[in-house]
RNA sequence: GGCCCCAUCGUCUAGCCUGGUCCAGGACACCUCCCUUUCAAGGAGGACACAUGGGUUCGAAUCCCAUUGGGGUCACCA
């Protein structure tokens, strides 16, 4: 057979936390590269490191992918996606397959143990940075043992590494986004291929499973492009084939700093100490643990724990993850077209497109080189486009998705017309599947527990002349006498009011009823608002609003 | 610090490979004005970049070198 070998690429994410909008990305360009080409996209989940990883984390970023629109051929089986014929697709039920490839290191005398603990390799290094020169791991670091001195050693039970024993050469990456740079001979050291643990390293489980997969194309973060050096010489002695390497840009907070969950901690910490909040409410995190957090700022809650205290005190937390980004009401195609355009372009002036288009367009000679700054106001902007471009069924489905999902007390509180109301009248005015949900609590608080901001009290209702409260109550006197409650009855009812008290003014007008009705300025349009209340509800409201007003009217 | 990589508006980027059509295009953000029923949205304008210095060339954002700046990496984490 001489036809090239079908593409096949993989996602490898280690099972930890929650999945990143870079590995997202990553995922993104992986599933596109091979998909458009006819060829094979494989899930692996790198769990190697028995501390940091999880099932929970695994089944995450299963459930993160799909919601992308991201499907795998090969790999952990979910929701119809995965299977295949090279499982198992988590490293660590692959134990045996290392285990065999290590051997045949260690008998070819390519690879060899090393006993150093930890505290002793970083004396080593503490010394080399003392000396102001790097540090490298080599075999002449360690006394000279016969075969069984090692073996004796290995019999005795202490702990031991397995080190690759890294020809002295210089290294060329091929890599198809970069191009090729070489790393001097002595650069790579004799790095760790399996752990005291007996768990392969990254390295090791990496090389063995993209040869053993049949990955033929490496796109990963540029993080790894170091990396790549060692895995290209463990190919060399294992004389496995040498796949195509694409290094892809990294992405950044606008700062510059790296986008990680520390991000959410300090923006909660501030938000915190605004509002001078010492202690953690019920139900959100231990006490003990709020305050040696609160102490101590290197520390960082639980996603679940500052999520709490977010919701809590109306902080917003910034979005690093995928679900966050769902949680906030982004849409996932909306996520992916803007992911794609961090490190990507289909050139020219094209830059609305969906994951299909992405799939028969992308390619790697336009992938860029540089880092990218990730924009939260030009994502708003994409997903409000996206929104209130689509029909009206469309959206009033997606917000009752999103609320059943996240704000199901308030979905609870209103009837199927409120909602179907409540969503004409914010349609074309949300940038997000949550702003509906954000900012329209007002609709859930009983009548009489609806508090009214002081601000809006003095400003609207107090000034003005006439002043709002008597607007108001000329207002409360044409409501109580109407009985169409629908946007165009209630407008046909005010307006006049508008032209004869308010010289046509409706603002005037409007703004006394949105704060007696919202208990602020900021509500749907005036009419929606009153018609979604409904005459019981809004007129009590009136009604309430006017009992507190100054004994002067 | 060693090694590797990179360099166009504030940001994401097009153009660069195959020098002239680029006094550099688009998008988001920003500014001004208009509209308006609050908040948004919308309409019309506007400001804004080839990091610097040397070459090569009739001609350079595009090619070469240096400087500066940025990033990555130097784990029994991936």
């Amino acid at each position: 057979m001489t036809a090239p070998a079908s593409i096949k690429t993989r996602f490898a994410p280690s099972p930890s936390g929650h999945l990143h909008v870079g590995g997202a990305r990553t995922a993104l360009f992986c599933w596109a590269y091979a998909k458009g080409r006819g060829g094979t996209f494989i899930l692996r989940i790198e769990d190697t490191d028995q501390k940091r990883s999880s099932d929970a984390a695994s089944i995450g970023f299963a459930k993160d992918l799909r919601w992308l629109g991201i499907d795998w051929d090969e790999g952990p089986e979910f929701e119809g996606c995965g299977g295949g014929p090279n499982g198992s697709y988590f490293q660590s039920q692959r134990l045996p397959i290392y285990e065999k490839h290590l051997r045949a290191l260690l008998d070819s005398g390519k690879a060899y143990y090393a006993f150093e603990t930890t505290e002793e390799l970083a004396a080593l290094r503490d010394a080399a940075k003392r000396e102001n020169r790097p540090f490298r791991y080599t075999a002449s670091l360690a006394p000279a043992r016969s075969e069984a001195e090692v073996a004796a050693l290995r019999e005795s039970g202490k702990p031991a590494v397995i080190r690759f024993r890294t020809p002295p050469a210089a290294i060329t990456i091929e890599d198809e986004i970069l191009g090729s740079a070489t790393i001097p001979a002595g650069e790579t050291d004799d790095f760790v291929i399996c752990k005291a643990d007996g768990f392969p390293t990254y390295h090791f489980a990496v090389v063995v499973d993209d040869e053993l997969m049949g990955v033929t194309h490496v796109l990963r973060a540029q993080e790894h492009f170091n990396n790549s050096a060692k895995h290209i010489v463990l190919q060399d002695a294992l004389g496995f084939r040498r796949p195509i390497y694409g290094h892809l840009p990294l992405i950044f907070n606008p700062d510059g700093s790296k986008m990680s969950k520390r991000d959410k901690d300090k923006v909660l910490r501030k938000g915190l100490a605004e509002k001078g909040v010492s202690a953690p409410p019920d139900g959100t995190v231990d006490p003990a643990r709020f305050a040696a957090w609160l102490k101590d700022k290197t520390t960082q809650l639980e996603l679940e724990e500052s999520t709490a205290l977010a919701a809590h005190f109306g902080i917003t937390l910034p979005e690093i993850n995928v679900d966050d980004f769902r949680r906030s009401g982004y849409l996932p195609e909306v996520l992916c077209n803007f992911l794609s355009l961090n490190g990507w372009s289909p050139g020219g002036d094209l830059e609305k497109f969906d994951n299909e288009f992405l799939r028969t367009h992308f390619d790697l000679p336009r992938v860029v080189k540089t880092p990218a700054k990730f924009d939260r106001a030009k994502l708003l902007s994409f997903n409000m486009t996206a929104i209130t471009t689509m029909p009206r069924d469309e959206f009033v489905r997606k917000v009752a998705a999103h609320g059943a999902a996240f704000h199901p007390r308030f979905m609870e509180k209103l009837s199927e017309g409120q909602f179907r109301g409540l969503c004409d009248a914010s349609h074309e005015r949300s940038k997000t599947l949550d702003d509906l949900f954000r900012t329209n609590g007002f609709l859930t608080v009983a009548d009489d527990a609806l508090l009214i901001d002081p601000k809006a009290v003095k400003k609207v209702l107090e000034g003005g002349s006439p002043t709002g409260y008597e607007h108001l109550k000329a207002l409360r006197e044409r409501l109580g006498a109407t009985d169409d409650w629908s946007v165009a009855g209630l407008e046909a009812a005010i307006k006049p009011y508008a032209e004869s008290a308010a010289g046509g003014n409706l603002g005037t007008v409007a703004q006394p009823l949105r704060v007696a009705l919202s208990g602020g300025t900021v509500s749907p349009p005036i009419f929606d608002t009153l018609a979604i209340l409904g005459k019981a509800s809004a007129t009590k409201r009136i009604d309430l609003c006017l009992a507190h007003c100054p004994a002067t009217l």
